[in-house]
DNA sequence: GATCCGTGGTT
DNA sequence: TAACCAAGGAT
């Protein structure tokens, strides 16, 4: 029997307000796959060669982080790992090395168990079936829906940030976006627009287009292919939607590092816990917002004498930064090295065995500047 | 349901 | 320029 849909097959639901619905999705994703035909974005790394490994590297990478700023990300990423069974088996400390600057490092340790899982239980093999991929570590409904769709080419509705804009404006989606409701609603509009067929270019087209065109703010609407029918257009009100999360000011925090060097041009770093901030990087220890470096040292049973200490920014091994938190590290030269500290490593930048080169000889070089010298 | 997790782009 | 936002998920 023909699964061609003829106009006698669903006599019961014609003229009806389902088969208007039905209609209407139809063009909504009719018109859409027209204009990503001609203006959606080419050339992103992953998208060739498109690979359900690639896919999902980038699709973890691309949560709450923009295409620009992955794509040289990704492009490292994969040539030092380029498969799920060269992830499962590298250390986890290379993979963090590689994910370093790009932000929100769960994904990084959630990405590499999730490589050891698919080789012990799927043999290797990406599963395609979205709820099976969700019991992954770091994929949720969306990211399950966007690695199928893509890689597997397999019907699945999106709500990623541009789709939740999209939809939120076209029909007229108003609550506040944390609600269940309202995330009930999106998800329902999303399945009812997502088509039948193409699943990867449909997805695809509906990022792109939310990324460009459809914009948080200063949207292209005169350039948009569903411009007729959109309703925020034209209730003039496209600004208003989706309604604005408040988001209250996060206070701001402040932390102090205590960075400890030698005679030797050494200095002392240690793994951070996994949980909390950069969890599992290396950095210099972190003491007390307000630890003075003589309680550092003595809460260490550090019998090391004091040289001098003066303020700087933070570097850590992979990566280094912050700005919405008041950073106030200390540096500290040792002129006798404490062997009896635990959990961390001398590290000389001249003998490098852990990769903290770049990092250490800053600390080295930075402790070295007579400048800046605030003793305390 | 609220909070935490990063960094960079944009206006 | 301070505020907003980003191809979200885990706890």
């Amino acid at each position: 029997m023909s699964t061609k849909p003829t106009a006698k097959s669903v006599p019961d639901t014609a003229g009806t307000s389902q088969s208007r619905s039905r209609d209407a999705a139809r063009r909504f994703a009719r018109r859409l796959l027209a204009w990503w035909e001609t203006h959606g974005r080419e050339g992103l790394p992953w998208q060739n060669p498109r690979t359900p490994y690639r896919v999902w590297v980038s699709e973890i990478m691309l949560q709450q982080t923009q295409a620009g700023t992955v794509v040289p990300y990704f492009e490292r990423f994969v040539a030092r790992f380029g498969n799920v069974r060269t992830l499962a088996q590298a250390d986890l400390d290379d993979v963090l090395h590689l994910w370093s600057g790009l932000g929100y490092y769960a994904r990084a340790r959630n990405l590499h168990r999730a490589a050891a899982i698919v080789m012990r239980d799927h043999d290797g093999t990406l599963p395609q079936d979205p709820a099976v991929l969700e019991t992954l570590p770091g994929i949720g409904r969306s990211t399950a829906a966007a690695i199928v769709a893509q890689a597997h080419n397999v019907r699945a509705p999106i709500l990623d940030a541009n789709a939740k804009r999209v939809l939120a404006r076209h029909f007229l989606v108003a609550g506040p976006p944390s609600s269940s409701a309202t995330q009930t609603a999106l998800w329902a509009l999303a399945d009812a627009v997502t088509p039948a067929g193409r699943a990867a270019d449909y997805t695809q087209a509906v990022m792109d287009l939310g990324a460009t065109v459809c914009r948080p703010r200063q949207p292209l609407c005169s350039q948009c292919p569903l411009r007729r029918t959109c309703g925020a257009l034209a209730a003039n009100a496209v600004g208003e939607y989706p309604a604005r999360a408040k988001r209250p000011a996060r206070p701001l925090k402040r932390r102090r590092f205590f960075v400890l060097t030698d005679g030797e041009g050494a200095c002392y770093m240690e793994k951070r816990p996994t949980s909390g901030v950069w969890g599992g990087l290396w950095s210099p220890p972190e003491g007390d917002a307000e630890e003075t470096p003589a309680e550092f040292l003595a809460a260490r049973r550090m019998d090391a004498k004091l040289v001098g200490a003066m303020s700087f920014g933070p570097v850590f091994r992979h990566g280094f930064s912050h700005f919405d938190l008041d950073v106030a590290p200390v540096f500290i030269h040792l002129l006798s090295r404490p062997s009896s500290v635990s959990g961390g490593v001398w590290f000389n930048p001249r003998r490098d065995r852990l990769g903290l080169s770049a990092v250490a000889a800053k600390l080295v070089a930075a402790a070295a500047a007579p400048a800046v010298l605030e003793r305390k």
